[in-house]
DNA sequence: GTCTATAATGAGATAGAC
DNA sequence: GTCTATCTCATTATAGAC
């Protein structure tokens, strides 16, 4: 066998390990399934990393990179002014279309969250995770505002955190259930609700319906 | 050791299991570690279920039994006339303090639906499970509807979906970042933007802020 | 019915030849 | 560097004594 450098060997083993994820799971996730599917040895495996944990690690880091450069694109792609709610709308429209496009994929992104929660040491990998969705987020909502010359009532980084409430629920409900109609009408609520929470741009501080805050009990 | 009668058995190496799950998710809760759990042997795990695979179908479809125990008496609890803004919000806080209470639980309950839904055969146990929280978010919606005299704008299907997607995407949030003040800004817009799908009940057919359903693409 | 003992399988990891 | 062969351990499941 070729002798390949071992930063490709590394990259190469994330890959299929991602593969595997996304077709059978964490749990089937093992070594050998890793290496079978990257058509290696169990032995090269273990020369390119120290072992499983070390590679689980990478394949988070990466399949959060992964996920950035694919949203990413998606949300500057119309500069013409519309309507919040439009907007927005197409965004989630977007979004959704990629889960729609590769569902066992979002299914792993849900899994690796949950491994990392579960496995000591690993906790910050998944608030990395989604301190990564939050920027994603505010981007997507920065960019909104832009184009609908409206302005944010409340810290971007609030409404950043709502909408990734928002599509990790809309994500789960498809996943279970596969209801298009279902999916459409949750977008559909989050358009209309994220929307309210802007205002136009030149009336500044007018908040037409501003977020009352509950005092905790 | 007691003669023990299968039925309790087979309930006390569930909840065994149960707890096991919460603990350690699901992942580790290996046969062993269930009868270490409920302090019995391995063979009489094999003596109360054929294997594995069975008790875990029991497991799940008890623990949406207990989730239904647990949420239905908090919603009829207030019967005086309130907002129906302050009607949800009081609902979600009820249901957070759940969550905050017990955190490995709720984390429980995602790792068994995705157990479920990547577990061949098992697909329909992840719809059942969602199709009681649907069930129960409808009936919440239902008395918060009679304390604040207020109806639905919408089919209340559609509206439980939408509130179960919310609890969910702030279930999630919490669990990976405790952050409280973040979840309460995700309880606050979630009460102020469901309790907006509803207008007054006198005003009948009334659509103050009507739903717009956007065409697909 | 319940136990101990033990198959049978598959996992992560390593030794050592090449 | 890469491979085959093997070690060690934990798992599910069962056999057979009591």
């Amino acid at each position: 066998m070729p002798r390949i450098p071992a930063d490709e060997r590394r990259a190469a083993l994330v890959h299929a390990a991602l593969r595997v994820v996304a077709e059978r799971g964490v749990a089937a996730t093992t070594t050998r399934a890793i290496v079978a599917e990257a058509g290696m040895s169990l032995a090269s495996f273990h020369y390119a990393f120290t072992g499983r944990d070390e590679l689980m690690v990478e394949l988070i880091n990466t399949v959060v990179e992964q996920e950035e450069r694919t949203l990413a694109p998606a949300m500057t792609s119309t500069t013409r002014p519309v309507s919040m709610r439009d907007a927005i709308r197409a965004g989630l429209a977007e979004f959704f279309s990629g889960v729609q496009r590769d569902p066992q994929r979002e299914k792993a992104m849900f899994e690796l969250t949950q491994y990392a929660m579960r496995t000591p040491g690993m906790e910050m990998l998944a608030r990395r995770q989604y301190r990564r969705y939050y920027d994603l987020a505010a981007s997507a909502l920065e960019a909104a505002s832009e184009m609908s010359e409206q302005d944010w009532t409340l810290p971007i980084d609030d409404v950043a955190t709502v909408l990734v409430a928002l599509t990790d629920g809309l994500t789960i409900a498809w996943l279970v259930n596969r209801d298009d109609a279902a999916a459409g009408a949750i977008m559909d609520f989050a358009a209309d609700a994220v929307a309210r929470l802007a205002a136009d741009g030149r009336t500044g501080s007018l908040h037409p319906v501003p977020l009352e805050r509950t005092s905790p009990s």
